[in-house]
RNA sequence: GGUGAGGUGGCUGAGUGGUCGAAAGCAGCGCUUUGCUAAAGCGCCGUACCUGUCAAAGGGUACCGAGGGUUCGAAUCCCUCCCUCACCGCCA
């Protein structure tokens, strides 16, 4: 949520902003202002009434105490709540509209960002190793998940429709593997405090974290919308302190989860949907920070790089992308997005997305700290996958394949999995 | 699912219709005294919003789990809901 001050104060500046996402949301600032003026109008009006209304209660109090009589004052009185009635139920409406209408306008986009309509405009900023050279005939992950029976995607669909894995023998065990692998080098190497949250949600918490109001068709929702299963670990992780003012000796924050996510992908039939790429559950590794002003770009940087990291143990080839103004996510100002090769696809698959939210979710979630003068200021948040397991499972059995249709695996797997290849269906 | 107890400021905890945003204590901050430490004394010390201003100071309103109601006036009375704790039942 943007700071409805800083919109009233520089309307040009907020609006110039959100003009480079190329959504047309800038038109939204108008009426926001317009609600804000009205806004303010009823609720300065309203308090000069509650103030005039204390007073003569207290007049009428100090009367009866001296058992003179208040008949007057009292008659007066009941006429100004009557008022007031009217007012605070103005006032209100102006502030639920208000709200809502903020809520569904998008962060700023960082002012360094490249400008850019779609993904075409995002820029490669770096990347890592090299496509492998692989010899003999590249199979995807589908033909050889399928012939050493890694997962079964029709037995999946059986038993919950299309787009949804099911892991199987080797396969699940190689997942596991991953999991076990990832948490402990983000637990022990790179500072990140272990949470396991539960996978339904409140509404608040979608809130909070933006997936809600605006992208509501995407989730899966029970008990009539007042809970969603987590699309993400970033909405239970992220909301862990909502509604909390943090000290600031105790940020940076840094939480790290698996969980499985749950999408309901809607729209997207279609694209990127062979195999396991795009399903509605899947298992990922997230990481969240929850940090002050000053240093959550520094943060942004190395929470990428602890992501990179899993990328690099494990050997296999990626890109890091930073996306444009007009690619970036709702609630982000700036995102690294980090996408590992497939020599399947003969594509970069997308394994994490890092981003600064700044104070953006902080101030959805009333989420502060106090900083050093005593003062409370809403934090930064930021998240990224540390990975993604189907799509980096893929790129690594893909990257892995010997000639032969077995997967040798990198030897940083090898106490996590137990052996080192996988060459047979087990 | 049932029964009982309870939700007040960072914490503990008073307050059962009027001058209560809320006693007191603890913690925190500042000052004084003091050889150091300790202790004592004094003062300050919630949040959000509106207004005001270059900025502030200042003024105002709301908030005692949430939402309604009664009343001239609600932390206080009434209703509904939520949550926490304890015990019972059921259950992985």
């Amino acid at each position: 949520m943007l700071d409805i001050r800083l919109i009233r104060e520089k309307p040009d500046f907020v609006r110039e902003r959100l003009a480079t996402r190329g959504g047309g949301e800038e038109a939204k600032i108008d009426i926001v202002l317009q609600i804000d003026a009205e806004r303010r109008k009823s609720e300065t009006e309203l308090q000069r009434l509650q103030a005039e209304r204390n007073r003569l209660s207290k007049e009428i109090g100090a009367k009866r105490a001296k058992k003179e009589p208040s008949d007057e004052l009292e008659a007066q009185v009941r006429k100004i709540g009557e008022e007031i009635v009217d007012l605070t139920k103005r006032a209100g409406e102006a502030e639920e509209k208000q709200k809502n209408l903020l809520l569904e306008i998008p962060n700023l986009p960082h002012a360094k960002a490249p400008i850019g309509k779609n993904a075409d405009a995002n820029v490669v900023v770096r990347s890592w190793g090299e496509k492998p050279k692989l010899a003999g005939e590249v199979r995807d992950h589908v033909a050889l998940g399928t012939n050493l029976k890694l997962f079964d995607l029709e037995r999946a669909a059986k038993i919950s429709g299309s787009g949804f894995i099911c892991f199987t023998g080797a396969g699940a065990k190689l997942e596991r593997a991953l999991i076990q692998f990832m948490l402990d080098l983000h637990t022990r190497e790179h500072g990140y405090r272990e949470i396991s949250p539960p996978f339904l949600v409140r509404r608040e918490c979608m809130i909070g974290t933006t997936q809600l109001p605006k992208f509501e068709e995407d989730m899966y929702g029970l008990e009539n919308g007042e809970l969603f299963l987590a699309p993400t670990a970033e909405v239970p992780v992220t909301n862990f302190h909502r509604e909390e003012i943090l000290a600031i000796v105790d940020l940076p924050k840094k939480f790290v989860a698996y969980t499985p996510c749950f999408r309901r992908e809607a729209g997207s039939a279609g694209r990127e949907t062979r195999g396991i790429i795009r399903v509605h559950q899947f298992d990922k590794i997230e990481l969240v920070k929850i940090t002050t002003a000053e240093s959550s770009y520094e943060e942004l940087e190395s929470l990428t790089s602890n992501a990179e990291r899993v990328l690099q143990l494990l050997g296999l080839h990626y890109r890091v992308v930073e996306l444009c103004t007009g690619d970036v996510g709702f609630g982000s100002a700036k995102t690294y997005d980090i996408e590992v090769w497939s020599p399947g696809q003969k594509a970069y698959l997308e394994v994490s997305s890092c981003s600064n939210f700044e104070d953006f979710q902080a101030r959805r979630m009333n989420l502060r700290y106090k900083d050093a003068d005593g003062k409370n200021k809403f934090a930064h948040t930021l998240n990224g996958s540390g990975l993604a397991l189907p799509r980096l499972f893929a790129a690594l059995i893909e990257s892995y394949q010997q000639p032969d249709g077995s997967i040798a695996l990198p030897e940083i797997l090898l106490p996590y999995f137990g052996s080192a290849k996988i060459d047979k269906v087990d």
